[in-house]
DNA sequence: AGCCTTTGACCAGCG
DNA sequence: TCGCTGGTCAAAGGC
């Protein structure tokens, strides 16, 4: 995407987090937004708009879709004036100049806003005037910011950001208004705070009782009826940079903002042109400043949206901090641009978003559904580590209270993407979570919000998910822990940058050691008369492989319920082409799904088990007819009690995540088997796999700290199915009380 | 080795 | 029932 190198190379200056991900997040990259803008002018305009506003005004987009279109003209005067801006300004250098006490060359949109306001009534202007002195420097030492702000939990992905104050201090400050957000969206702002009123309507609520400023008794009660929250971004982020000056918006601290239009207003406006298919960025260009509430005013989640923009973020689905696996695309009608499908890899996580990208690789459009439930990952090589600072580590998500979660009703939120070159926003991603709880029907969202909002302890645990990847995904109890450390971090605001560093080299090494830590694996070898995939669950193929030492090639499979996050390859042995080798990996979570046709199911279930069981009889237990029967049964109903189960007794165990059947294994590791043992019985070694046997002829191997159990069958035998002789091993496991073997 | 993207095909809902 | 459409699947190849 070509906007996403000058994205990056912004990045490089790009700064910590903000104080709050919600009080002021501003695309580093000046020049970014504005050309955004301006290339998607013509884009569609169903969606709100963020803006960069020159210097001391930040004029958040009305991003009310009913305020129609732009008159030419001033998509003109808007076009000219993203020129003027980007000529006058010089961009970063400029900006430094201005934090270094030169005051940034102020872009003159009178005419703009004036031709905004006196063509379109309805035009809202919740702009948010920065006036000029304000100094956001002032603002940081505020009480009411350190406080209520840095320790803020992303509106969008509830995480706590790392970047300390000193951080902040040093950064040039971002803020985008938040593109679709309806036209009261700020509507009843207080002035003296930066709470924010979801709106009334069905509009957008992206976070509930995000404010800056916020106690309980102010914040808003109201649901979010919406469910559905819809931001554009490139036609109308425009990425906004604060300087810091001096003004007293509230609490007698002052604030200055100076908002740049990016380049990708630049571009939106020289493009077509047609800034007035999108109201917003009318809205948000022609803002005057009499309408500007005081920056303190600004909706807090607007701002956190744009502030949560991590310039490095972006280029790419997974650069939001999560990881996407695309799995289709396509034309939609009515829309300009392809549309592709994501889903977020992450095991259990129900995740999905369609990203709708121009041409030129701007992202358009995001549509999240569901919410994450489980924290972002922690940046790796392909991650924004480097950049981000702390931002994409330990970032606290409390996607679990999104309301959304893997099991409930999935909303698609719409985002539009902030930046202008068409790299993602760490502010939008923000938004998506945010936007998940918000719209989530449970409101729970709200009290940790304010929580996290207006104070800067974190008291419970529950408001966030301090988690991270080397915490166990089923260890709620590690999340309070790391989320202590994440919020404690932020929170002070004041740590050192070793201090910072210390806590992701942390993140990092943890990260390592939870990907060293593999899920457990059940390798099944069988001689399959059947088709090994047909087991009754449902498996996507996701690639195929000729690996070493055989001919034959692999199939990698993933099961498609969600929220299961069995993955299996299949291969024939290269030795003897009837014997098919299926390895599982991964947690065993739900039933057999529905079948497709009923033959399915039992081919799959029924026809197989009796052989598959009797195999693993004779292999596995040789249980008696009546164990078998239980066996059956289990097979037949949800083993999810068991997991549920064993997933609590998991407890905090840090590293063996024993997939499939954590509760199998991990009550095999109470009764003195388990992985973390690391001392099975070692048996004789399986005469295929060369494999140590355990009792039972069930192998159990570390292979690399790989806790692994390989039931095998006999070649001869007639196992059709490897799938439910693995279901039937695993079934077989201790399960503690579950047990009934 | 594992996972991702691409892309045409398939499926289900709807009018 | 048919066609349209959005969403998903899945084979193949790439990283």
């Amino acid at each position: 995407m070509g906007g996403f190198d000058d994205h990056v190379t912004i990045m490089g200056d790009w700064m910590p987090p903000s104080p709050s991900p919600r009080t002021f997040f501003f695309p580093m990259g000046d020049d970014v937004s504005l050309r955004s803008i301006a290339e998607r002018s013509t884009g569609d305009s169903k969606n709100g708009a963020f803006f960069s506003l020159p210097d001391e005004q930040i004029m958040p987009g009305s991003t009310n879709e009913k305020n129609g279109e732009i008159a030419g003209d001033q998509a003109t005067e808007l076009s000219a004036f993203a020129e003027q801006k980007m000529s006058s300004r010089g961009g970063l250098l400029e900006r430094r100049a201005a934090k270094a006490g030169f005051n940034a060359p102020r872009l003159n949109t009178e005419s703009i806003r004036s031709a905004d306001l006196s063509q379109n009534s309805e035009v809202r202007s919740p702009y948010l005037t920065i006036p000029p002195g304000l100094s956001p420097t002032t603002l940081l030492d505020s009480p009411v910011f350190l406080l209520n702000s840095l320790v803020q939990p992303s509106p969008t992905t509830g995480k706590f950001p790392f970047a300390s104050i000193a951080n902040y201090r040093n950064s040039t400050l971002h803020a985008d208004v938040p593109s679709k957000s309806e036209d009261n969206f700020f509507e009843g702002v207080n002035t003296s705070s930066f709470a924010f009123k979801p709106v009334a309507e069905s509009g957008p609520s992206l976070f509930p009782g995000a404010t800056n400023k916020v106690s309980p008794s102010t914040f808003p009660q109201q649901s979010f009826p919406n469910i559905e929250v819809s931001v554009r971004s490139e036609n109308s982020l425009l990425s906004q940079s604060v300087e810091p000056s001096k003004v007293p918006p509230q609490n007698g601290t002052t604030l200055h903002l100076e908002a740049d239009f990016s380049r990708s207003v630049a571009e939106k406006v020289s493009g077509d042109n047609n800034i007035s298919s999108d109201p917003r960025v009318f809205d948000t260009i022609g803002g005057s400043a009499e309408h500007s509430p005081p920056l303190a005013e600004q909706p807090e989640e607007d701002v956190n949206q744009r502030g949560s923009a991590d310039p490095n973020a972006i280029g790419t689905p997974a650069e939001d901090g999560y990881n996407w696996r695309k799995y289709g695309q396509k034309q939609v009608k009515g829309s300009e641009y392809p549309r592709s499908y994501y889903k977020c890899t992450h095991p259990n996580c129900p995740v999905k978003k369609k990203v709708e990208r121009s041409h030129e690789g701007h992202i358009t459009e995001i549509i999240y559904k569901g919410a994450h439930n489980h924290p972002k990952p922690p940046p790796n090589r392909r991650s924004v580590l480097g950049s981000s600072s702390a931002l994409g580590d330990m970032q606290l998500d409390i996607s679990e209270h999104a309301g959304a979660g893997a099991d409930g009703d999935p909303v698609w939120t719409t985002m539009q993407k902030a930046t202008a070159n068409g790299a993602p926003d760490w502010r939008h991603y923000n938004l998506e979570v945010t936007s998940s709880a918000a719209l989530g029907t449970e409101y729970s969202t709200a009290p940790a919000s304010l929580q996290a909002q207006n104070g800067s302890q974190f008291e419970s645990a529950d408001a966030v998910d301090g988690s991270s990847t080397f915490t166990n995904d089923e260890d709620e109890d590690d999340r309070g822990t790391h989320g202590s450390v994440s919020l404690g971090y932020d929170g002070e605001g004041d740590e050192s940058e070793s201090k910072r560093r210390k806590i992701e080299a942390y993140a990092t090494e943890m990260s390592g050691a939870s990907r060293a830590i593999r899920e457990p694996r059940v390798v099944v070898q069988t001689t399959s008369e059947v088709d090994i995939l047909d087991d009754g669950y449902r498996w996507r193929k996701y690639g195929q492989k000729v690996v070493k030492g055989n001919p034959n090639p692999r199939s990698y499979y993933k099961c498609t319920s969600a929220g299961c996050t069995v993955r299996k390859h299949v291969e024939r042995a290269s030795h003897d082409l009837r014997s098919v080798i299926t390895t599982y990996e991964g947690k065993h979570n739900h039933d057999v799904p529905a079948a497709r046709n009923s033959s399915h199911v039992s081919s799959g279930v029924s026809n197989t088990m009796p052989t598959q069981t009797a195999a693993i009889q004779s292999h596995v237990h040789r249980p008696e007819p009546s164990q078998i029967h239980n066996s059956m049964a289990r097979f037949e109903r949800p083993p999810l009690g068991s997991f549920g189960l064993g997933s609590s007794q998991l407890g905090p165990s840090h590293g063996f995540g024993f997939g499939m059947n954590q509760s199998g294994l991990t009550n095999l590791a109470m009764a003195g088997l388990g992985p973390s043992q690391s001392k099975l019985p070692v048996m004789p070694t399986h005469p295929y796999l060369g494999q140590p046997r355990t009792m039972n002829d069930m192998g159990f191997m570390l292979p690399k700290g790989e806790p692994k159990v390989e039931p095998m069958t006999e070649p001869g035998l007639n196992h059709s199915n490897g799938s439910s002789i693995y279901q039937q091993l695993m079934s077989r496991l201790p399960l503690g009380p579950h047990v009934n073997l």
